[in-house]
RNA sequence: GUGGGUAUAGCUCAGUUGGUUAGAGCGCUAGGUUGUGGCCCUAGAGGCCAAGGGUUCGAAUCCCUUUAUUCACCCCA
């Protein structure tokens, strides 16, 4: 029986890695400009954290988690998300105590039990970050600056930042008691899933994509017109940073993130054409998590990147991620005598930085030259039994086809110093 | 949890109304007279035709079951 790779999951390979990591680095230097700084944190935590932490009601905690038993019977998760470890860390460690408010970025893998699909996986990887400790809309508006900046510095195209506030723990409430009065007298016309919606969580009544639920709530009142004074000021202060920092932006109110812990400020950054899974980024403000994970009352604002979707949407802008490196010299050769000589140039140049290859599988010229040509070498160099005795060797530019006759002792030199 | 598509070589795919040793292109390996690659030519390796069962003289092909995979719903990054 062959083994092959657990469903949702997939070996990201060289032609591909290299998007990642190109990616990667370059959200990391952004965010550091911006003053955050990376942080590590398990690939397991313990169940109660997500339970908590991402909130029982949802359906990432009620049916999409990795959790099993250890050996000791503790019951672990593998991470669904981000957020809930960052702040269990930060309560952990005792990070109410440094300077404020503390930001973290983080560049991980999460998992969730779900059925594949296009631009969803059970491994997937995430860039995210967390601003801790401040609950001034200036962190709103900086975090979705420093966003678009990042989607506009890869060159994605096509993707559009959509906004909304879904206010407070008390306009929360408000809010729900004057929605269920709407759709009171309605439900009878609704799916079966939005019934449930009105007695768990009202508010999802909104977002439900059935034609006969969206036809009706599209008259109901919208939480965003609702909110109280300091949401409704919170909000507009948002608002006008976007405006002034010339950051573009859509308000939706029908974004309602499906993570308990959100309040006030909700975003998306949503693609075309990516496929039914097309919300590239998202995040959102959660003011009530550290408290509620038994820190002391802490405000926090974070988001959190589908790494694959953002590639999706990268190739879809026509845009050519960096490929493979290729070898600035492969060093051929003729005979056991040659490969003496050969080795220890291409080991010479290898410790000095550079990248070159040399054939070790005892072929003949034709194959490595062959193997050379495949490699996309930029110059390749044969030595045989006449090039040791004369101490000269030709140097050859693989495209052009230019040609140099050096000194064999001078070959590691020329090519450290770009000298050919 | 629900519904649809797909499954033949490492990859992309042919394979007739069921009929002998299962095919192509690409890729891989080795050669094309002693030491320069790409183009071209030749050869080779590589398949339990997803698995199991059934129909039949005979199944990659028809039927059933299972598994995997993929797309969509729900929901999410």
């Amino acid at each position: 029986m062959k083994i092959s790779i657990p469903k949702g999951t997939k070996d990201i390979l060289p032609g591909e890695i290299e998007k990642y990591k190109y990616i990667q680095k370059v959200y990391a230097n952004l965010l550091e400009n911006f003053g955050f700084k990376q942080i590590r944190f398990p690939v397991f935590e313990h169940t109660e954290l997500f339970q908590r932490g991402v909130g029982d009601t949802t359906d990432i905690v009620q049916k999409e988690m990795y959790t099993f038993k250890d050996k000791a019977g503790r019951s672990i998760t593998l991470r669904p998300e981000g957020t809930a470890s960052v702040v269990r860390s930060y309560i952990e460690n005792g990070m109410s105590s440094y300077p404020q408010p503390i930001k973290l970025y983080y560049d991980i893998t999460a998992y969730r039990y779900e059925n594949v699909q296009k631009g969803r996986y059970r491994e997937f990887n995430q860039l995210g970050a967390e601003v801790l400790g401040s609950d001034s809309p200036n962190a709103d508006v900086e975090i979705l600056n420093m966003l678009n900046y990042f989607f506009s510095k890869l060159g994605v195209q096509g993707l559009k930042l959509h906004v909304n506030s879904i206010g407070c723990k008390v306009c929360r409430t408000k809010y729900n008691e004057m929605l269920k009065e709407f759709f009171a007298d309605k439900l009878d016309n609704m799916c079966e899933d939005c019934k449930q919606r009105y007695i768990k969580n009202p508010m999802r009544l909104i977002d439900c994509k059935q034609e006969k639920c969206s036809v009706i709530s599209k008259d109901a009142p919208m939480l965003i017109d609702n909110l109280c004074d300091s949401c409704k000021e919170h909000f507009e202060n948002v608002i006008r940073g976007l405006d002034e920092m010339n950051t573009p932006y859509i308000i939706n109110k029908r974004i309602v993130r499906g993570l308990d812990y959100y309040v006030r400020t909700v975003f998306e950054f949503i693609a075309e054409g990516i496929g039914a899974q097309d919300t590239v980024c998202a995040g959102g403000r959660y003011d009530g998590l550290v408290e509620e994970l038994g820190g002391t009352d802490t405000p926090g604002i974070g988001f959190a990147m589908g790494l694959e979707r953002l590639i999706s949407t990268l190739e879809k802008s026509g845009f050519v991620l960096p490929y493979e490196k290729n070898p600035v010299i492969f060093i051929a050769y003729i005979g056991e005598k040659a490969y003496k000589v050969a080795r220890k140039i291409a080991n010479e140049l290898r410790i000095n930085g550079i990248y070159c290859e040399i054939d070790i599988n005892d072929r003949s010229l034709k194959a490595q030259l062959k193997f050379a040509d495949k490699k996309n070498a930029l110059y390749n160099v044969v030595l045989g039994e006449n090039e040791i005795d004369t101490n000269k060797a030709i140097i050859k530019n693989m495209s052009t086809q230019e040609i140099k006759e050096v000194s064999i002792d001078s070959i590691t030199k020329r090519i450290i110093e770009n000298k050919i």
